[in-house]
DNA sequence: ACATTAAGTGATT
DNA sequence: AATCACTTAATGT
């Protein structure tokens, strides 16, 4: 076994060992092909075919839709432990991606290939569980996010983004402009800023330029 | 010093 | 809550 497999090795343990049999993961380790994914690249783009899914390691991806050209909309974040479940369904099929998947902080990842994650529905009981379960908590975070669109003002969204931004960051500094929070929300610049005055006056938050500090989380 | 980019403001829809 | 048109402030070269 060569240097990257044991080290892949030792990720795994590390991370999946209380969910996944020692079998799954030689599994993984088998067939997996692991991948270190620089911040600000695409690991997945709309439209693109699915061949593989990935299992994250280490880091964020952020998964998010688009119409067009300007307008987007983040939808939930893929941290370690994280598999897109939606993908997965997607890839047994083999459709083509619905959602574009931007690595947010560097990202260490699993791509496993569509053949072998349908077999292992039957092969491991423990990774049934874990794509049940990833299904579940994705389908969880999509009906939030409607709700959010739908029942709450944006100041309140906008509240909720920087909060879960700061959980998934381990900051609570973000480094972040108006402008990138408005394309995340599908809102506008100007907006933006007048929310975030009004957080800023109940003392939820403190701006710098190009930094937002969250006080209350 | 100047240009560029981020953020603030008032009016309008 | 969005858009427009404009100002002001901060930053890079």
């Amino acid at each position: 076994m060569n240097s990257q497999n044991s080290n892949l090795q030792d990720k795994l343990s590390e991370y999946y060992s209380s969910i996944f049999e020692k079998e799954l993961i030689d599994d993984i380790i088998k067939v997996g092909r692991f991948e270190s994914i620089e911040s600000g690249n695409l690991l997945i783009d709309i439209g693109q075919d699915l061949t593989h899914i990935p299992l994250i390691l280490s880091g964020v991806v952020k998964i998010m839709r688009q119409e067009n050209e300007d307008e987007e909309l983040a939808l939930y974040y893929l941290e370690r432990g994280d598999t897109c479940a939606i993908s997965f369904v997607n890839c047994i099929d083999h459709k083509r991606s619905i959602f574009r998947g931007i690595v947010e902080k560097d990202v260490e990842v699993v791509f496993l290939p569509v053949e072998v994650i349908d077999d292992w529905l039957q092969k491991h009981k423990t990774w049934r569980r874990f794509i049940i379960d990833s299904y579940h908590l994705r389908l969880l975070e999509m009906v939030d996010a409607i709700d959010g669109l739908a029942f709450m003002k944006l100041k309140n969204r906008m509240l909720k983004y920087l909060i879960e931004k700061v959980k998934i960051t381990q900051e609570n500094i973000l480094d972040i402009t108006h402008q990138e929070i408005a394309n995340d929300l599908n809102s506008s610049r100007v907006v933006v800023s007048r929310m975030l005055k009004q957080l800023e006056q109940e003392n939820k938050i403190e701006m710098r330029r190009n930094k937002i500090i969250i006080e209350s989380f």
